[in-house]
DNA sequence: CACTATTAAATTGTGCACAACCTGCCTTGT
DNA sequence: ACAAGGCAGGTTGTGCACAATTTAATAGTG
């Protein structure tokens, strides 16, 4: 905290604005360089990353509304309506309106949408291959994540 | 890798497919947060996140060239281009071709670009108040994504 | 019961990301 | 000098993200 005043009043305080300093660029960074190299891997599946963690969430629960995925991946309709349109088109869901509130609508699996789940299976392997760090750091690396910058914000 | 390898082989490999047990998630959504506390602070300056991230490469060192810019932040044309044209627009920025090679364009400060930064030099001080975490622990896992993720791919 | 408020999802509009391609300028080799 | 190749940036098209608004259905209230 010390440091933290001396630098906000110090002639230099802009250390904090050069781009090797920031957090928030190199988890912007990393993101997108991880994402990249999941690219090469969802091609054969014919899905972009957004798309494959709606898959995840549904391998992992079938038959979820649209607003409990969004909840999941912290995305809002604007974003999962379009997306899950185009997962329908290529038949690896269903979406319709359930009927006791026709308002929610019901993501389901296809047969096609589940049998994916055979070939998507292979992914994370490859990805921790790729990036070659030990499960015990990429356990770490995440849980540091979520404990200090996703319950904080 | 005795791990790794009991994973991919038994029965249990799906866990590897669940939300919570992926960086690359972590990462995402990390990023995704961290850059929507960035907008009430950039709003201010009539900045979006990645227009931020131009203008502080270009207040470490002015008169860069696209590519340059493009370098550092890992962006290429068909991102940079129509965003330094808003840029231009807001009259933070100059573009314009060099003489020595014409393929070249050059990006430079405006006055009014250069007095931004005055005002720009509060927000990493808010970040930081807002996440709640030490200097030590901010920079440690800065560290741990430029060793751990960029490097690797 | 009618009426208001709330809710879920869809729509609209803007701005990234990125792949694929295009254009014009420069360099090189002959 | 000039054709071939490479290079910097621009263009086009697709798919997120997200704010703001809209639509339709349901819940709540007097």
């Amino acid at each position: 905290m010390h440091n933290l005043i001396v630098c906000y009043l110090c002639p230099m305080n802009d250390h904090l604005l050069k781009l090797d300093n920031q957090l928030c660029f190199a988890l912007y960074a990393s993101s997108r360089a991880i994402i990249r190299a999941y690219r090469v891997h969802l091609n054969k599946l014919n899905l972009t990353y957004p798309q494959y963690l709606v898959m995840l969430v549904l391998w992992e629960k079938d038959s979820q509304r649209v607003s409990e995925i969004g909840e999941l991946l912290h995305l809002d309709s604007g974003t999962l309506t379009p997306l899950l349109k185009r997962l329908e088109i290529m038949e690896y869901i269903t979406r319709k309106r359930t009927a006791a509130d026709e308002r929610e609508v019901c993501i389901n699996l296809t047969s096609k949408g589940n049998n994916l789940k055979t070939h998507a299976l292979e992914i994370p392997h490859e990805m921790i291959c790729k990036l070659g760090l030990s499960e015990q750091k990429i356990a770490q690396m995440r849980e540091d994540l979520k404990e200090n910058i996703l319950s904080n914000l």
